[in-house]
DNA sequence: CACACGATGCGCT
DNA sequence: GCGCATCGTGTGG
């Protein structure tokens, strides 16, 4: 569907950084699996960072077996099962030993694509995918990508949660198809 | 070992 | 706008 500049996998030195910085990055790249024959493939529109606040899963820097990933080196696929059906999925970040992800929340270009549980019910992401290798390639893996001429991020707080809501950790590409939520009340660019 | 609840989305009102 | 589906995870007894 859409026509990548680089087959290459983003490297593991793209993830290993502060997760504010790769989530920022994150958008207008690609996140690209493979089903068979067809790899399912969309841009990056909507990311949230997740570290060591009170709403992250790595909350006060204790690994449990669930969230031991976010703690591991960076470049690594987190996808965890909530609300007793649905997955999210999300990118390790930092160097090892500190705790961090980015969770995707929408993709452009690929249909039935926005919000973290849609998307990953769209691209088929599950619990086999946890802890998988994103720098390795297939059968997952990210792909750079830039934001166009005139597109615009928004910076704002994060979706869905009930602790640290003032933490602005959420961007967005502004006008975005892929988008979950369309608050344009926040239109202020980061 | 029991239990409350969530980084959600859908369908109905 | 609201209730619900549905279950792994973490926390407390």
């Amino acid at each position: 569907m859409t026509v990548s500049v680089s087959a290459r996998p983003l490297p593991r030195r793209f993830f290993a950084r502060p997760t504010l910085v790769v989530a920022r990055a994150l958008l207008g790249c690609h996140l690209c699996h493979r089903v068979g024959r067809t790899v399912r493939r969309g841009r990056i529109v909507e990311v949230e960072a997740y570290t060591d606040d009170d709403a992250s899963h790595s909350r006060g820097r204790r690994p449990t077996p669930r969230n031991a990933v976010m703690f591991g080196a960076a470049g690594h696929a987190y996808v965890y099962f909530t609300y007793g059906m649905h997955f999210c999925f999300n990118v390790v970040t930092e160097v090892a030993g500190e705790p961090g992800a980015v969770l995707i929340r929408g993709l452009d270009g690929f249909d039935g694509a926005n919000g973290p549980a849609r998307l990953c019910r769209a691209l088929g992401l599950d619990r086999r995918h946890n802890r998988l290798d994103l720098t390795a390639g297939e059968p997952l893996w990210i792909e750079r990508g830039r934001l166009r001429a005139g597109e615009r991020v928004v910076q704002t707080t994060r979706v869905g949660i009930r602790t640290a809501v003032d933490l602005r950790w959420r961007f967005y590409v502004a006008g975005s198809a892929g988008v979950s939520r369309r608050d344009r009340a926040a239109e202020g660019t980061a």
